[in-house]
DNA sequence: CCCTGATTCGC
DNA sequence: GCGAATCAGG
């Protein structure tokens, strides 16, 4: 497989999105999780919540691709590590609801973002119980997007018409011909529209008390 | 041992 | 440029 403008552009979106390389080598098949990385640092993509932290349980296609040859010898690794121009805060992601073992609380976004809300049964805004205000408080600073004009958001929101203007959620999966993005209007100061938010954000809920399905962006059960 | 991303380096 | 092999860490 080669890397077309398509299979590049979807990269970067997953990867944007938060999807691991994992999932994102899953969906556009054809090449490994390592592939991806390797494409993606190529491409200039690199970190973001990455160094080498969380596990979540997924299946993954294994390719260890055992090596009982020589080790190399593992030259200094410079890490210039350029941490200069600082964006202020990140979006913040979906964080996988679905995680296995419950880690925290949702970390809060941070100064400045909204509390965590998620959507009841009925599609309300589920809120903390002293928590009466709106949910949509001012947009924090956010990571530039290289923005594309692509104000066509008429039928689908193909990958190349994403911009930090409309939701961003996945529809279906890459690769199929109908694959779009929700493409509705943002949630201001996160990458999806409201209801999409109330999706990506969930709030920890009482143990026990948790519902079953947080479908995943990618990779999970095809919700549409 | 599972997973993650990062990096190297032969091709 | 590509990606397997490898490293490094949770």
């Amino acid at each position: 497989m080669s890397w077309t403008d398509e299979r590049i552009a979807t990269l970067k979106k997953m990867w944007e999105g938060g999807a691991t390389a994992s999932q994102i080598a899953d969906e556009l098949g054809g090449v490994s999780r390592n592939a991806v990385i390797g494409k993606a640092h190529r491409l200039g993509l690199k970190s973001r919540p990455s160094p080498v932290k969380a596990n979540e349980p997924k299946k993954a296609d294994k390719a260890p691709a055992p090596k009982p040859a020589a080790k190399k010898p593992v030259p200094p690794r410079p890490a210039p590590k350029a941490a200069d121009s600082a964006p202020a805060a990140a979006p913040p992601r979906p964080a996988s609801p679905a995680a296995g073992g419950q880690s925290q609380p949702l970390p809060n976004p941070g100064p400045g973002l909204p509390k965590i809300v998620s959507v009841g049964p009925g599609g309300f805004l589920r809120q903390g119980p002293g928590d009466q205000q709106a949910p949509i408080p001012p947009a924090p600073p956010r990571r530039l997007v290289p923005a594309k004009p692509s104000p066509e958001i008429a039928d689908k929101t193909s990958l190349l018409d994403l911009s930090d203007k409309v939701c961003r959620w996945p529809m279906g999966h890459p690769g199929e011909p109908d694959f779009h993005f929700c493409g509705e209007a943002v949630n201001p100061g996160f990458p999806y529209c409201v209801e999409h938010c109330g999706r990506a954000y969930q709030a920890q809920l009482p143990r026990g008390a948790r519902r079953p399905p947080p479908p995943l962006p990618f990779g999970g059960p095809r919700v549409r």
